[in-house]
DNA sequence: ATTCTTGTTGCATC
DNA sequence: AGATGCAACAAGAA
């Protein structure tokens, strides 16, 4: 399910936790997301530990804590993390979901509860392709700090978009945006809603793009980002019925462009389920924008 | 019962 | 060496 939007809405739900104490740490040793790593450590090292601060990269969590422990996961498809509050009433406990936010899973998915005085941080993930990892050093682990740069960052640059769309230049265009080391965040949905709203062939090899179809990739993808952020990102918010969002997991739905209406296609594309119209996006790029820029492929 | 899934990785094959 | 495609991972939903 998470992708960069929904990737940072869970961060946020640990964070009635900062700058509290870890009393204590329950974990699934066994469960997949564990894979390779002790879980008993980790739950070892976090115990008494000082929660201080969260980070999101792309499609990646970091979680700091006292003593130099850093915490990692990744969602996979189904991870989840939220928070639940004992102190509220008498007894009761709250469950800290807004309105249309995920629900959560039954208890034996939840493969990492961190115990707080008075509340609980959870992570649950019932697929295991998640992953959770623990670094001691003082400062930003070097793997986080060597990831690709941010959609949103300044060193996201149109020129270097052009250079890695021509390494990739092979590939549909559909693949290159799920790559993680060129769009850190971007999973399938929004990859067919930046492609849609580019009018661009999801299937199109990336080479055909010229340099106007990459100047407005780039900014579709950054827009993209912005919007979710602030949509999803922070309340699980449902967007405007004019995004590819609300119409492309449902059958018989139509191109949601005003000036379009066309039935949209779904068809495995780079192994992935994708939804398009046909009509806005076909042979888009090819047609829309200038041929090949040799200049960039080949100097 | 069968088929689908908003992600990543390892391996085979160019 | 580097790029590309695909099966596998696991569980629940339709």
């Amino acid at each position: 399910m998470p992708e960069l939007a929904e990737v940072e809405f869970f961060r946020r739900q640990w964070d009635p936790g900062l700058g509290s104490r870890i009393t204590s740490v329950d974990v699934h040793p066994e469960a997949r997301v564990f894979r390779g790593v002790d879980a008993n450590k980790i739950a070892r090292r976090l115990s008494g530990r000082r929660f201080l601060s969260s980070h999101a990269h792309g499609k990646n969590l970091l979680f700091r804590f006292s003593g130099g422990v850093w915490l990692s996961c990744h969602l996979g498809m189904t991870g989840r993390l939220w928070s639940i509050d004992s102190r509220a009433g008498a007894g009761s406990e709250a469950r800290l979901h807004r309105p249309g936010s995920p629900a959560e899973d039954a208890p034996r998915h939840h493969h990492l509860v961190l115990h707080q005085r008075g509340r609980r941080l959870v992570f649950s993930d019932p697929r295991m392709f998640g992953r959770i990892v623990l670094r001691e050093c003082p400062d930003v682990p070097e793997w986080w700090s060597s990831l690709p740069p941010e959609i949103l960052s300044p060193a996201f640059t149109r020129t270097r978009l052009a250079g890695l769309l021509a390494r990739r230049g092979g590939s549909p265009i559909k693949a290159v945006l799920l790559d993680q080391d060129i769009f850190p965040g971007i999973g399938n949905w929004m990859a067919d809603e930046i492609l849609w709203r580019t009018r661009t062939d999801p299937s199109l090899p990336a080479a055909r793009l010229g340099p106007d179809a990459i100047g407005g990739l780039w900014r579709a993808a950054r827009r993209l980002c912005r919007d979710a952020l602030r949509i999803i990102g922070t309340d699980w918010g449902r967007p405007p019925e004019s995004w590819l969002f609300n119409h492309r997991w449902i059958d018989n739905q139509r191109c949601p462009r005003p000036e379009c209406g066309a039935p949209l296609s779904r068809e495995v594309i780079a192994g992935r389920t994708t939804c398009w119209c046909p009509t806005c996006q076909e042979g888009s790029g090819g047609r829309r924008e200038p041929p090949v820029d040799d200049a960039l492929r080949r100097p």
